[in-house]
DNA sequence: GGTGCGATTGCA
DNA sequence: GCAATCGCACCA
């Protein structure tokens, strides 16, 4: 059955409250499922991700404490954080570990789902992906957008970087808090980050 | 109630 | 290199 296929696919609530950074690396590989308003389903496998793990983290939202827009993030592992940024894009993050530590993933690129240009940079996917305000706090393992465990990334093939446009953040900005599949063509950033040489 | 700015992108 | 564009955090 392919409903009951596509749901024993679907990673459950465990997988997510487990600690930031292990989430983040365990999301490389996995496959980001949209589900249109026409009932079609985009899937996108992860290609970059970044951790922001708790209110010590200058470069997190949560780092002024609880806020409207952050209250996301203080929900237990398995929702979205969706929040609009420069006015312009959302941003799409999984919230991870236990109901008040505000921790979270910002999913930065995925490969393009059919039919779209491209899902490379946190803007671009959103969009791609159709996420918007009215998905921040919504369920990952619901119908509407879930993530599917795909195939695992070895060891060798994941390289970790600084986090991108957090320079603000001082000694946090240069935490290797940036998990991406080395050299794969999707990854967002500068190239000096692709990481392809190590770091 | 006013002000400054951002977990980005596209174009000059 | 820089404008776009607005929710919201923060201060008064």
């Amino acid at each position: 059955m392919e409903a009951s296929t596509r749901a024993s696919r679907r990673l459950i609530r465990s997988f997510y409250e487990r600690r930031t950074l292990v989430v983040a690396r365990d999301l490389l590989g996995r496959v980001l499922c949209r589900r249109t308003g026409d009932g079609r389903v985009l899937r996108g496998r992860i290609v970059e991700v970044e951790a922001y793990d708790g209110n010590g983290d200058r470069a997190s939202h949560a780092s002024r404490g609880r806020t409207r827009r952050n209250r996301s993030m203080f929900e237990p592992g398995g929702v979205a954080y969706v929040y609009l940024v420069y006015g312009i894009h959302h941003c799409f993050n999984v919230v991870t570990g236990p109901g008040g530590y505000p921790a979270a993933v910002l999913v930065r690129a995925t490969e393009p789902p059919d039919g779209e240009l491209s899902a490379s940079g946190p803007g671009r996917l959103t969009r791609a992906f159709a996420i918007g305000r009215s998905d921040d706090g919504c369920t990952l393992l619901g119908r509407q957008l879930w993530i599917e465990r795909g195939s695992e990334v070895e060891d060798r093939a994941v390289r970790r970087t600084r986090r991108i446009g957090v320079d603000y953040a001082g000694v946090w900005a240069r935490r290797r808090y940036r998990f991406v599949i080395a050299g794969h063509p999707d990854l967002s950033g500068p190239a000096a980050l692709a990481g392809v040489r190590g770091r």
